[in-house]
DNA sequence: TGACTCATGTCAGCAGTCTGACATACCTTT
DNA sequence: AAAGGTATGTCAGACTGCTGACATGAGTCA
């Protein structure tokens, strides 16, 4: 079919763009994860409760860009597995604040390296000022998607 | 919990805004597509099809960002539907060169102009040197990350 | 105080995508 | 010409994530 096909050429969207870039990361770090026995999502889940400890299910549903059914699922099984502790009721309302346990911090060290390196590839040829530039244009596209009440009065 | 949290920080890891970004646009094609009946798979199926008439279900899956097999089952629901046909024999080798009918060309029409919305909406504030820079950026992510065989000799 | 609204946790069912496997067709290379 | 390698189409099973729904807890407002 056509093999030496240099690639299709809808490259004028930024849409389509993003999108192409969003696919080769999760390509990537699918490829480093799988080895190690977690998803991106699972390995998400830990990351964020790394950095933010005591995190809800529906907080690391929102941080992982999935819903809260879904991490919910994740959560049991981490649960299951010993990386991850909840209490067995809500100090205040009904969410459950989750901690790393000594286990989950430790298949996360791994993980995270292995993240890092992947994400340094992909900055490989981005000077400091590129990657700010490029942290800016993203937050900018973020927040034109998010908040799009901001149109009509 | 702490609702009126500005969000997660995690804001300095650029693979991390890449997500949130193309989760972002995920959800609002999402939105835009729905209420026509259509998933992102669908039309980007339908728009590839446009742009490139006769391409192969390989060729498609790829355009996608989806294995061919999953391309596979979205043609067979889309021939069914009269949205595209293909040859019932490979005129060479085994790809079937794959065309939008004219009920398919309908379809595209109008989901097409909501996705350019939306891709409006997520640049309002991007002027034309900033996309480009973007599409530089992103080219160069895509690159690194597709590429890394250029690493050890 | 009581009604309303919102956020959360969780269960069940469904849809979309993936992995694994196999057969076929073309293009090398020997 | 034969053999190996690569790309394709397709079937089957499994998995992940999503939608829909329900109950509980907290804050808001009349």
């Amino acid at each position: 079919m056509s093999q030496g096909e240099p690639g299709i050429e809808l490259d004028t969207s930024l849409g389509y763009m993003l999108k192409a870039a969003a696919s080769a990361l999760h390509s990537a770090l699918e490829a480093v994860l799988r080895p190690l026995g977690m998803t991106i999502t699972h390995y998400s889940c830990l990351e964020l409760l790394a950095q933010r400890p005591g995190l809800s299910n529906s907080e690391l549903a929102r941080g992982a860009f999935v819903t809260r059914q879904s991490m919910n699922v994740l959560l049991q099984a981490l649960e299951r597995q010993g990386l991850v502790v909840r209490p067995a009721q809500a100090p205040v309302g009904r969410a459950l604040p989750t901690e790393l346990t000594a286990r989950g911090r430790r298949q996360l060290k791994v993980a995270s390296a292995a993240v890092r390196r992947v994400e340094q590839d992909m900055l490989a040829n981005l000077n400091a000022g590129e990657q700010d530039q490029m942290r800016r244009l993203l937050t900018a596209c973020i927040a034109s998607l998010t908040e799009p009440p901001a149109s009509a009065t």
